[in-house]
DNA sequence: ACCTGAACACCGTTCAAGT
DNA sequence: ACCTGAACACCGTTCAAGT
């Protein structure tokens, strides 16, 4: 390990605790072994260090969806699992998520390219999902934005309580996610 | 106006201009005409300072959410309305929605409260949908969580910038509140 | 090349007074 | 009741040195 990986990893678990307002380069620098100002040396400032954090996150985050551990799964079933998967790692990682899809990432060229490609693998798996009509037809980057968008906002509510506003929230992220597929699914096959 | 008010209006003004960091309590005295701590007469802390903003904006929400201009619209139509209103308020106050729906928020039993008569209407509004067959039968409250659930996240990916990663968005989160209400629309006459 | 310690500006918060 | 000014602890960042 070296010491910058020492500082991202010191950075990630404080993140995890707290939120970007927890990781204090003074104490990622403690929980590292080296001063408060060694972080300087390898990242040019917190906002750089936080970007390696969520770098880190996003390689992750690919490698699931790139992996297709099932052999011969349909696209329809690893579509689902792919989703499934993505709410649960916000639900697990809460502040890794809100790093990753927050305010202060917008600006970061090298997250927004591997967005991308995470981005592309989605629309193919949801084109292929399309042609086996386990989704209605039509463009395949709408239909996987619609996906991506519906899992997105029911983790994001789950995150901040706000899908079990009465105190009786009757669906999970999970659900929504099942749900939304669901509907995609007839709408596919009778069309 | 009062102070208070002041003090609101002002940290208003900052949320929009660069998010939460922005909003010091220096500045926001400074804009109000009082002392950098004159705040502190009015609200317990910066966090409390926060959450009045974001409880005056909630209210905003809940009165586009109660209020009917149109006479007689349907409960489909109105509910089209109402997701769409949703998604533009987040895109021309992006900073007012993270801040409504983002972390800090989370513990504010005012905010909460205020979120869950805005949820009962939601849920009404579905239920009315679903008997006049343009939402699918069941648990209403689940058909508006997904419902819900597709316009946080079209509106947080689009903020955030994530809608186009290709530099080619082909779906606003208007197109993707669209598809998702045609699509439970087949699915409710269908059944 | 990598690290340290002092220093600076800024911020949230507290406190002792003022009217 | 409402406000002010000084003060404290903490943080991001910079700089002059050290090996």
């Amino acid at each position: 390990m070296s010491t910058r990986d020492d500082l991202v990893a010191a950075a990630t678990a404080l993140l995890d605790e707290g939120g970007p307002e927890r990781v204090t380069l003074r104490e990622v620098g403690r929980r590292a072994g080296v001063s408060h100002n060694a972080p300087y040396k390898h990242f040019t400032d917190k906002q750089a260090l936080l970007e390696a954090v969520a770098i880190q996150e996003f390689d992750r985050l690919e490698r699931v969806m790139t992996a297709t551990p099932t052999p011969r799964a349909e696209a329809a079933a690893l579509l689902r699992r792919v989703m499934l998967d993505y709410v649960r790692w916000a639900q697990r990682h809460p502040r890794r998520f809100a790093l990753v899809y927050g305010w202060s990432m917008n600006a970061s060229a090298d997250l927004h390219e591997r967005a991308g490609a995470t981005w592309r693998r989605l629309v193919e798996l949801t084109a292929e999902a399309q042609a086996a009509g386990a989704l209605p037809a039509g463009d395949p980057e709408r239909a996987a934005a619609l996906v991506r968008a519906l899992a997105h906002g029911a983790a994001d509510l789950s995150i901040t309580g706000h899908l079990a506003a009465d105190g009786k929230g009757r669906a999970s992220a999970e659900d929504l996610v099942e749900d939304l597929l669901r509907v995609l699914g007839q709408a596919g096959r009778s069309s």
